[in-house]
DNA sequence: GGGTAAGCGAGACGGTACGTCGTGTCTTCGC
DNA sequence: GCGAAGACACGACGTACCGTCTCGCTTACCC
């Protein structure tokens, strides 16, 4: 991984023909740092000269490179996401629905991106850039990642024509979301067949019924 | 200095009265200033020592009664939560579903009482206490009236006996939850119909003989 | 326990013919919990609530009786002061006068009651009102027996006629406050001794040349 | 400015591996801010707060460099106190001891740093630390100077070899002190000629024949 | 001998200041 | 010229006491 590709502020490459450049150690052990805190004291706790000292960074170099605690949240979450997204093609709708869907929730509920997400999220309720942000890189992929089986499924024939893959993705995805945000229910393999199958059985009898 | 006993002059009254017990007046104007400030300046910049001037009272008050910033916003949440839950009854399932999800739609968006709400929620990504707190005293009686069109439409017989009202819920109003919550897309009256119709000619076809 | 001997302050006692009186109870405990937290916790640390707590007493019965934390500190010292004031008068002057020292040096620096005068002496530097309530209350009686060897010794013939008891009494005590109150040296017998010698040596030689 | 270890301001450097020089500026103001509050409204009325407000600093400044108020205060007074100390030298005792007497009387009763060292003195009462603090700074020097004089007309043997000066220093100037202290009486030039005519009057008479 | 008013405990109240923590900015100096 | 170290002004924290104010109880006087 060469970790060039996660940088892409351009004030950072300022420096490009200077004879300094910004230390891509001390990059790295800061999103180390907060990563590590993350999961040991929680986002509530986390302050930007928790993260200075057990990076043994100081705080300048990361109000230098990050405007703000959110922002190095988002950096450390992208730097782990894209694990998560893509879905498997096995070119049987109902499967390819499951098993992402089952990913999604593992992502969501007991990773440890999964919990850096949630306290993004978190944030972005009160933060609107931040909201902008999360959804422009992350949610917007992620969404797309969504609908690809019921995409691939509708250009295989095996959803009728007229079915909504946006809609229909979520039907499947939604509850999850709510499950793990909200109420706080596990996700459990059966929610996730019932969730699926329910929208199939749906997709077919309203797909091949359009005027009802 | 005998006649100290009662204050006749009713305009020497500057003071608020204190009952031995807890000073009501207090109580409510702290949760006033709590929901007008939120409103105003927002949850991340709202202070204790901000609620306690807005309201004319100490800090100590507000200390003395709740525990916390989150302890305080659920009980200004509570005050207000309740006139959005409960559905109506007009005994056809189609326009109940509608008109209630339209409702919690409205709620979580819009309304003052759920700006408060996706507030504690927040808050409850990182505190396990509060996340408790909320869903007992909030999303299990909301989740029973989001199920409550469906329980009435099986008993009427308007749905097949082995329909889940759980899940039919859960794919209403989970993908609601999600745009609010999630990718802050708005919740359009289109999409709610779009969900229920979905949602119900699944069952319908699944569930039972359309026929029948 | 008819207490009332130590009960010199009037309007405590105005009550006398009303149907309802002060509870020489409370006085006394509140009075006892003064001096007991003085000595326990110093004057730096002394509060009203603790007295109160300590005295079982609510606050509102100290706010009550006593207009001040000093004013409650002059009620508990002026129980235990008199005591120290008065001299001896055994006829002779050298030995009067360093008998009298020593009291005094002894109640300043190890008394109890000495305590608590050094914390209202304290407190006088940065409280006019509470000055003038030490010296009227007590200083000025104090002067007077730190005199009163001295003009017995004057009547008596034993020192020129004159000499300024006054201004004797000031060479003999003053530097035993001096060091009570500022250098902290003990105030040891010989120190005394070399005080009083000194200065009866003084009058007598330059009382018996008034011209030089 | 090619070391930091050494430091040409007066003020004494205790952070001693510490590259990172204090502030001199806010040092300056907050003693300043302490020497003009305590005159405008009294050292019961200081406060921290009130001190870095007006000296345009943080209070975590202050608690960075200074332990408590007594402290600060202490610091504040070693600033000006020195100016008071040294007494002149005529070379003829009984000017020299009324005009140190004098010296000290008025920076006691009416000078800036004397109320300061009034309150430090206050404070020492019920704080073992400070008062050592301030008997080691201060008033050790102090009462060396105050010997000064008795001592210098010693060697000129202008005294009697078996004079005590430390003895006659206390004569003169602990009723100096008691009078401001205890109770502020004030101290006219009469008083202090007397004081210093009859503590000389008696030396030379009894130490040693007025004829010498 | 019942009514009633003062003293009392308890403690909530609006305040002020405390001493601490974290923020984001700034300067110094080592590499 | 970046980066560590950390001082700085600022703002909020949660706590301790302040002095004021009911409240409800007890008690002792007076009618």
């Amino acid at each position: 991984m060469e970790s060039t590709e996660n940088e892409p502020a351009p004030a950072a490459r300022r420096h490009h023909g200077n004879r300094h450049r910004r230390s891509e150690e001390a990059r790295i052990s800061v999103l180390q740092a907060v990563d590590g805190l993350l999961v040991e004291i929680g986002y509530a706790r986390l302050t930007i000269e928790g993260i200075a000292q057990r990076a043994g960074v100081s705080k300048q170099t990361i109000y230098r490179w990050w405007s703000s605690k959110d922002e190095l949240l988002m950096d450390a979450f992208s730097k782990d996401a894209s694990d998560w997204m893509i879905p498997s093609d096995t070119g049987r709708l109902r499967d390819d629905l499951r098993a992402h869907a089952q990913r999604v929730a593992e992502f969501m509920a007991n990773s440890d991106a999964g919990a850096v997400f949630r306290a993004l999220l978190a944030q972005a309720q009160h933060d609107g850039d931040l909201a902008e942000r999360l959804r422009s890189e992350f949610l917007v992929e992620q969404k797309t990642y969504e609908r690809l089986p019921l995409e691939a499924a509708l250009q295989r024939g095996e959803l009728p024509q007229n079915a909504d893959p946006d809609l229909l993705a979520a039907q499947v995805f939604g509850p999850i979301y709510y499950r793990v945000l909200v109420s706080g229910e596990t996700v459990t393999p059966a929610f996730i067949d019932a969730l699926v199958d329910l929208t199939l059985a749906n997709t077919v009898a309203s797909g091949s019924r359009p005027g009802s």
